[in-house]
DNA sequence: TGTACATCAGTGAACGCGCGTTCACTGATGTAC
DNA sequence: TGTACATCAGTGAACGCGCGTTCACTGATGTAC
């Protein structure tokens, strides 16, 4: 039956939500459209009211996973950049894949699915380098501590053992790298 | 027909080896058994002789795609860490996924994946972390060099633009945890 | 060493299942008057 | 504002394709004598 174009633009958004982060968790493979419309309430047939091929919801759904992040990085307080790094270095990231960030969750799947989804996968990444460098002041800053947050993570997920995982994370928040950046972060904008 | 114990043998590692490729390549999802043995010049008929399961090939492929850089990072003579760093922080490593490193172009699916694959990912990871503590001297350098390798291709292939990869791996090779840590490597083992 | 037979690596057709996509249908919403 | 009709979001069955796996078969290899 016919839904308000309210309730529409909300069933939309909920399917967007639940493949960005099944595509996260379990691989865009891995997920079914079956799948992607049951999380989201819905059966499978709806599907093509709002997207026309699954590849345009991956692209659609890897676009709006940097949402999120983008918008925590670009909090106009003082310690946002602090926060994304506390965030992203911790025991919780590593284990929640499906919420966690969709350079690390995407990445692999986008190189190997579709223009659409490689583009928007691209196009975030260099968004969230973007948004590091205005608050470290320095591209080349942020290209390290992205290295080493992305890196982190992909590591401590691949050892697939908590306690290693939760080891690589204080060994790199300890780290100069990361602790240097962020002092100079803080320097550059201390408002 | 029937074919030599050698014949069979080197089938196997062909398997092995195509599989490991085309994981790597186009993630275990996206390569079927059939177009495997076709890389290995058979039918995929076959197959069957040789691993009980699709999932089964997988444990043993990733296994067996940590050979070559443990073997590279293993080389008796002082330059081989050097040398598995500038390799690793390469374009080329940035754009030939099938041959490069297993964690970069494994871990992502092997979490996904049946406890078999996942365990020989963590396993060669945990051995690569293993043989750079080795060579530096300590682990909690091996984790902060690996993390920064590990993020800067993942980072330069998200990117998605040989330019901006070329770039990220420049910063990489230049910053000072790589480079800081390839000297403290040098001096602890001179040899 | 030579011979006869059993073994088995590899072939290619077939099966069954799940998935992306399509389609006829439903009934509430949106709209024209 | 109220009414009649057109629209369309969502349902669930169906289609076709590709994939993992199985199986009967082939013929060269390995082995027992």
């Amino acid at each position: 039956m016919r839904r308000t174009r309210e309730a529409t633009a909300e069933s939309r958004s909920r399917v967007l939500a639940e493949a960005g982060r099944l595509m996260r968790e379990r691989g865009l493979a891995g997920v079914s459209v079956a799948d992607v419309m049951a999380a989201a309430g819905m059966t499978h047939g709806g599907f093509y009211v709002h997207f026309p091929s699954k590849d345009a919801l991956a692209a659609a759904a890897a676009e709006a996973a940097f949402d999120e992040p983008l918008g925590r990085l670009k909090e106009p307080d003082a310690h946002a950049l602090a926060r994304y790094v506390d965030l992203y270095l911790s025991s919780g990231h590593v284990a929640e894949r499906g919420r966690g960030c969709p350079i690390a969750g995407l990445s692999t799947d986008a190189g190997r699915a579709h223009d659409d989804m490689c583009a928007a996968v691209a196009q975030g990444t260099r968004n969230v380098l973007a948004a590091l460098a205005d608050r470290l002041g320095h591209g080349d800053e942020a290209i390290r501590l992205l290295a080493v947050l992305l890196g982190g993570v992909m590591l401590a997920r691949s050892v697939d053992d908590p306690l290693m995982a939760e080891r690589i994370m204080t060994v790199l928040r300890q780290s100069s790298p990361v602790v240097d950046t962020l002092k100079s972060g803080c320097q550059k904008r201390p408002e």
